[in-house]
DNA sequence: AGCACGATTAACT
DNA sequence: GTTAATCGTGCTC
């Protein structure tokens, strides 16, 4: 077994729509002190692209809530939604161009345990299967807003894996976007891993 | 100062 | 399929 790399800053300098297709199969790793390590791998993501996307934080300009986006690459974008969830996106393009990619799910991975606890006791495969659950699994929240991950003793980080095959991403709409105009509504800047292609680590899971 | 809404979730019929 | 929960944010007055 080789030793695992992180994703460095380059990794996040190139365009928003390979990045958001290439985190997938990646692995969301979160340290905390005292406790065992939270990781898991990414499977579904979606890009959100500058002040023209409609869909986009940052088509209504910089404001307090969304600066992060407009911040350098690698870093993270933590918002607050809904009156309860947070919600994890990491900053991609050079500094002042704003746009992210958002995690919509992850699959449980490390420290499983402490997810269980932090999720209720949730089925093992609704532990981290939507934005606010995922960052409710790996406590994520406003203190993780503008966040680089690529510090060397960074809390939370990305280990390299091999890419996803093409033919296991299936391309789609961005979901919840109620209330966005065409065609942003319906861009198809949503991706995630065929459930043929992870099926195999579902079963690994140790239980 | 007031208000409508949201890149969601869980529980319900 | 529907809907309540819950509150920071940004917009309007």
């Amino acid at each position: 077994m080789s030793a695992l790399t992180r994703l460095e800053r380059g990794f996040f300098v190139q365009d928003t729509l390979t990045i958001t297709r290439k985190l997938l199969g990646q692995c969301l790793v979160r340290i905390e002190k005292g406790q065992p390590r939270l990781a898991g791998f990414i499977i579904e993501t979606e890009a959100y692209i500058g002040t023209e996307d409609l869909g986009c934080h940052a088509r209504a300009g910089r404001t307090k809530r969304n600066s992060s986006m407009w911040g350098p690459p690698g870093h993270l974008y933590v918002y607050f939604t809904y009156g309860m969830h947070w919600m994890l996106n990491i900053v991609t393009e050079q500094e002042s161009v704003p746009a992210a990619t958002l995690i919509r799910a992850l699959l449980p991975y490390e420290g499983i345990e402490v997810m269980l606890t932090r999720r209720r006791n949730r089925p093992r495969l609704e532990l981290t299967n939507g934005p606010a659950k995922l960052c409710q699994a790996l406590n994520i929240d406003s203190q993780f807003d503008g966040y680089d991950i690529c510090m060397p003793d960074s809390n939370i980080f990305i280990e390299r894996y091999p890419q996803v095959p093409e033919k296991m991403i299936i391309t789609g709409p961005r979901v919840g976007l109620y209330t966005v105009p065409e065609p942003w509504k319906s861009i198809p800047w949503g991706f995630r891993v065929h459930s043929d292609f992870y099926q195999q680590f579902i079963t690994a899971l140790p239980e």
